[in-house]
DNA sequence: CGGTAGATTGACCAAGCTCAACTCACGTGG
DNA sequence: CCACGTGAGTTGAGCTTGGTCAATCTACCG
């Protein structure tokens, strides 16, 4: 019954049985992908609507330099393209984190969702709101946060999303990102990130190892970010 | 007779005269703005939506330390908040740079406009995609720029822009943001951002004074800056 | 037991910031 | 018509944050 999608879905919306068995057959046959796949690279054709339902995956975009920069997660309910498919051509990729399940929905078998259940449309059209929040809050960090400020400022981001869709205790989660992927989404390098991470141990924000974070001190961590929720959009009308 | 909003509209979709008309009729009384008025303030209710008609505008959001980041500049055309409406309150402010001429559209004459109108619908849609891609590209400068590039590529963005709304003769444009302003905007200080455009003048790219930008060499500034102008998404489907 | 990917450390370097002064264009009141 | 005030632009000197490069360590794996 129900998987993250959905679950998400409903934070925003009620829905009535119809509308959730129409979720659930667009999501019913999830197709399973290796960690550090590309599930859509820049330049390819707007394919179907992606939408992970285990796993984590990231938005990003490479530089002719080489250098990498992410510009979104993607956690478990999250979707990749809602409506990409109206433009020519995709302007960034997508890659998977960890093994990741990942549901295809047509275009045409979303139009008819979409058109036929109103408040589907309205939760993905919330859901997508949250997520253009979320890019401009990392814009805010890039732009004015020193890396202190930013690497916290994401460790609690991904904290509150995860308490969000049930995917940590209230004080501990998985984040299964290696520095060098935290480095390229907070424009660092590894080698800061790394210190940077020690730094916040140090105080006892933090907990990190082997994928495990453990956030000791919320309010520490709070404050060394200057983290304001409020774009997280938790009160919702 | 149309305006900017419109114009930019027709650019994603043909609209018939009944179109055109409602277009018409919900951006008839603009109201005008001084220089540095803020719009919108962070916190704010939703209102209606906000359309530019004339003048420039930013998104922007200070931090508890006071500094401020910009997160976009809305140029004639440029709608505020499409769908803000949907959430609770606003998590950013939007402030004028010059005077300005602003639309405002209630909320239930946009979506009845939407509702009857599909292909308003459709291109204010397109035109909300490529904000976003906008957006993940303001991600990547500031990321994984050095200070030169990202200045040459807001710089070209904002020409590129103009030129597609017609606000440019294809080398000349008004651009009339103070220093402070591109400073905010690319999370540098105003001191550096003089050196740059220094700079950039020195090596023939540009011309900058007054408020007055002259391209001298594209093929210079495009090279400086990396820039890839598919995020602007110029090829439509 | 070697091999590999990721994490960690140290020494050095440089892009960009801070602070503070100064200039310039422009508008206002006398 | 000119002195003055103001906001923006410009410059210089010194400093800090975070990058670079390169070595080392660690966990895990076949």
């Amino acid at each position: 019954m129900g998987n993250r999608f959905i679950e998400k879905l409903r934070g925003f919306a009620d829905f009535d049985n119809s509308e959730l068995r129409a979720l659930e057959r667009v999501t019913a046959h999830p197709k399973a992908y290796g960690a550090r796949k590309d599930l859509i690279r820049e330049g390819d054709p707007p394919g179907p609507v992606l939408v992970v339902l285990e796993g984590w995956a990231f938005r990003y975009k490479v530089l002719p330099s080489g250098t990498r920069q992410i510009m979104a997660f993607l956690m478990p309910g999250d979707a990749c393209d809602l409506h990409i498919g109206m433009l020519a051509e995709m302007d960034h990729s997508i890659q998977t984190v960890t093994r990741a399940s990942v549901a295809t929905i047509g275009r045409t078998a979303m139009d008819e969702m979409l058109a036929s259940h109103p408040r589907i449309a309205t939760a993905m059209y919330i859901a997508q709101l949250v997520d253009e929040g979320t890019l401009r809050a990392w814009i805010v960090s890039l732009g004015r946060r020193s890396s202190i400020e930013r690497v916290a400022h994401l460790i609690l981001e991904l904290f509150l999303r995860a308490v969000r869709i049930g995917l940590s205790d209230g004080s501990t989660m998985e984040l299964p990102l290696p520095q060098a992927v935290l480095a390229d989404a907070l424009g660092m390098t590894s080698v800061h990130i790394n210190r940077i991470l020690q730094e916040l141990r140090r105080s006892g924000a933090i907990e990190l190892s082997r994928g495990m974070l453990h956030i000791k001190d919320p309010a520490a961590l709070t404050y060394i970010s200057g983290f304001d929720a409020n774009y997280l959009h938790k009160r919702l009308k």
